[in-house]
Parts: C-alpha cells; sequence; structure tokens
DNA sequence: CAGCATCCAAAAGGATACTG
DNA sequence: CAGTATCCTTTTGGATGCTG
C-alpha cells in the first residue's frame, strides 16, 4: 500500500484500493456514491427519460445538480445523452451497458436499504434516548 | 408519492421511496453514501478496528470526518463501539448484525467497482478527447 | 490513544435569470 | 424544453491545539 510512492500511479490494476485516494477506484467510488449519483441511476433502470422527467422525479435536486450530475455520469460511459433534433429540442438520457451493469451490481443493496431503512429508524430512536 | 402530504411522515413502510426528500429511506441512503461511509464499512468486513487503524487504512481522511462518521454509523446501528477500560484507552469498531447484512449486499457492488473501474477510466478519456 | 473543539478554507449546492 | 451562467448560502472538511 506505501509501495513505490516515487512512480507516479500506474499498475492499478494489480495494486489498486478504494482505501487509497490517488487510485482511480477511490474516484469512481465518489462518482456513484455522490449525492445524486445513486438516485439518478437507479431512476435510469425504470428506461429512457428526459431532463425534465428526472428533475420530477428525484425530489429536492436542483436543475444544476442533475445537469452536472448528468454530465459526470456520461463522461464516465455510464449514461448516453441523445438529443432529437426537434424543436423543442427533446433529450433523452439513458443507461449505457456498462450502467446496466452498474445499476443491476447495485439492486442488492438498494434492496437492502428498503427492508430494513425500519430498523435503522429504530436504532437511531434507540440511540438518542439512550444518549440524551 | 404526493399523497396525504397534510399529514406528517408515518406510513413510509407502503409508500417509502427514496426519490421522495421527506422519506427515511433517502436518509439511510446518503448516510451510507456519504464520502467515507462505505469505505469506513468495507473496512471493517475486515474485522474489528481501533481509531487508529482505521486512519492509517482509509487514506485521506481526516480525525473529525472519521469520528463523525463513526458517530453517524454506531447511531445508524451499523457499528458498535467498545471501549476497553485500561490506559491508554482502546476502542475498537465493529460491524453489528445489520452492519454485516449491509456489507454483504454492497459487495456485489464492489466488486463491479473493482472490475469495472478501467472501463470507466477509459470512457473518461475517450470522452475528454472527443469533447476537447 | 482516541478523541473533541475551534477556526478557517474549499466545495457543494440552491435560487434566479437568461438562452438556443 | 433543456439547459447554462451567475451569485450567494450552506455544508463539508481539514489543520491545529487540547484533554482524559
Amino acid at each position: 500500500m506505501t509501495a513505490s510512492p516515487q512512480v507516479p500511479y500506474r499498475v492499478w490494476q494489480d495494486t489498486s484500493d478504494a482505501f487509497n485516494s490517488d487510485c482511480p477506484v477511490r474516484e469512481v467510488l465518489d462518482h456513484i456514491t455522490s449525492r445524486w449519483g445513486v438516485l439518478i441511476l437507479a431512476a435510469l433502470t425504470r428506461g429512457s427519460m428526459r431532463f425534465a422527467e428526472l428533475h420530477k422525479m428525484i425530489d429536492g435536486i436542483s436543475e444544476k445538480m442533475l445537469s452536472q450530475t448528468l454530465r459526470m455520469l456520461v463522461r464516465d460511459g455510464l449514461v448516453t445523452r441523445t438529443v432529437e433534433p426537434v424543436t423543442p429540442p427533446r433529450v433523452r438520457y439513458e443507461l449505457t451497458e456498462l450502467g446496466e451493469g452498474l445499476t443491476v451490481s447495485l439492486q442488492p443493496f438498494l434492496d437492502w436499504l428498503y427492508r430494513h431503512t425500519a430498523d435503522i429508524v429504530m436504532a437511531q430512536n434507540r440511540h438518542d434516548r439512550d444518549v440524551t
């Protein structure tokens, strides 16, 4: 983990490690677990979506963050952006094959989340009661 | 999704939805996907860890954020904090059963991450070349 | 050792106004 | 419609110094 600090980061296929802040794995993790990343990816599992649809579906996101996060996901090759040449413009966002694979891998976590949020809220209440 | 806005949020078991910013599912999602949440949970899958061990293992985290995120995870019932009454103090952090279940559900995602970070970096390079 | 408190810098994020 | 640009606020986070 502390080996060869003198050479620029390169052979991350072998030595990669999300615990290392210089490793691309860490950067990608940060992108996906960014505040709106998982929610946008989850929304797109329902199929192709337009900007306004995503904006309406994901409660609380601003246009700025939606646009910003979508650009990042497109750059990462997880989402495609397709402009239909009509007026007014119509833009469709869709998962790539890579993005599909990612959402499949996220499914167990999302399932867990829905099934255990109740447990967590209970734990929070218990904790707040005990500590206060 | 927009039903009964006049009553305080309550029946989230049935209507829960991470896309709703008022839903506990969303809050829990934010906790887990907070900047250091996944990394700390992943680190603890290797077994019980002391504060300094976590600090050393997770590159780039400050003591403040480590302590802050650990407190949140303890409150959420995902991690236990045990103080051994010796001097100097020794504190062990460990996954609870709930936390274990969570990390199991995160495993497919982490596996995907390691296997596909290369693809994402390639997509980024392609994108940067094309757009610039 | 395991932290908390404080202060400060940086980044994230929201509101608004505007454009092709 | 689907954004971008700007400004501003809030949050995040790091560095430092201190304690039981």
